[in-house]
DNA sequence: TTTAAATTTGACCATCTGGTTAAACCTTTT
DNA sequence: AAAAGGTTTAACCAGATGGTCAAATTTAAA
């Protein structure tokens, strides 16, 4: 009975500054831009959230709770690694396809201010260290060649994540500014990668 | 006698913005920033350039002429596959080593004013065609396996400048925050990078 | 040397923007 | 119904920032 009051202004305000500050960035976004998305008066912003950048720390913080460990559940799974890597690379490209601003969004902000970044990171609890164990076991069991596993999760995450990030672009490089066709080849992507990826790492 | 006159002014303004603007972005620049960095008045600035805009625009039209023809003479050349492709990821983790806040400063920039870059773009002719050909012709030739030469050309790219643009991340979820072992990582890759992509496309 | 033109500067301006405040308004409690 | 507490608003403020301008200084031309 706390979720379901009326309109919930809170709720409001982070759903327009997740918005606004996904598309601008921290240094783009205005206050009033995000409370005229919110439907409601710039000082209530400050009402709820003291300042912009603890409202900014509010939503970034969220975002990375929200994808990391979505991600690293199906690469942790029991099935045969042909089977992690494809399942892996098709839902992270489908995330990336249903939130298109994601990429430049994060690459953008942390860059932008590291020691923030860190912070909230760090407080946040992110750890790879299965993942690059899981990536050695299945090394020593022979099932793909050895390699460092680092190279292969950069590679992996590279693969996927840089066309988005990258999309003005590479839409004009590699298709003439056609939107449509564009998509189109994001969305083959969740093969091509796998293909690319497997016919690189798996034994011959 | 027109390059080396005394101090030109003209000079010490580019060279500033595009430490400044490279390091900061064309939103968190400050044309006081610059004007301190290039040791002259800010007024100066815009009687040399008259907005803040248009100094962003020499600065980046500039330095997209630079980066991309350099980089697809390599592979336009008659070697064999595997020594371009070599060569080419080694030029271009060399170029980023020297050049770190590049990438990510492209991509924001790109990603910020999407019609104004498309424009400098334009105007400055760069052509994947020929390289699509080339690579076309070396799957005919049957010296590596058949896939869509875009994905070659974006995942070359991708493995190349993502570690770059999302060093910040990166470094410290598979290094712990370690900068030394991150760089090393990063000039390992010339070699890593090479060798996950050949032994992809390389027929077995 | 004098004059004209180009360059450089300090002072200033208009605007934008994050943030504050006091008052108005609404909801709940007594 | 009245008091109290929470919510929302309009108006305002201080600082930052891109940009302008007239005057000063340096350089080049006559």
């Amino acid at each position: 009975m706390n979720d379901i009051k009326k309109d919930n202004t809170e709720d409001k305000i982070l759903k327009a500054a997740k918005t606004i500050f996904i598309r601008k960035g921290m240094d783009g976004a205005r206050m009033q831009e995000i409370a005229d998305e919110a439907g409601i008066n710039k000082a209530l912003l400050h009402y709820y959230f003291r300042s912009k950048q603890k409202l900014f720390e509010a939503i970034f913080s969220n975002l990375l709770n929200q994808i990391f460990p979505n991600i690293s559940s199906i690469l942790l799974s029991t099935k045969p690694i042909e089977e992690k890597i494809e399942l892996f690379v098709e839902n992270y490209i489908e995330m990336l396809l249903q939130n298109p601003y994601l990429p430049a969004f994060v690459l953008k902000e942390i860059n932008r201010d590291s020691d923030f970044f860190e912070n909230t990171f760090k407080s946040n609890r992110i750890d790879l260290s299965q993942l690059l164990l899981m990536f050695e076991n299945e090394m020593k069991a022979g099932n793909i060649r050895k390699m460092n596993p680092r190279d292969l999760i950069a590679n992996l995450l590279a693969m996927c994540i840089f066309p988005f990030a990258a999309k003005p672009l590479l839409k004009l490089l590699l298709f003439n500014d056609d939107h449509e066709n564009y998509n189109r080849f994001l969305e083959e992507r969740k093969k091509t990668i796998t293909e690319f990826a497997l016919n690189s790492i798996l034994p011959k």
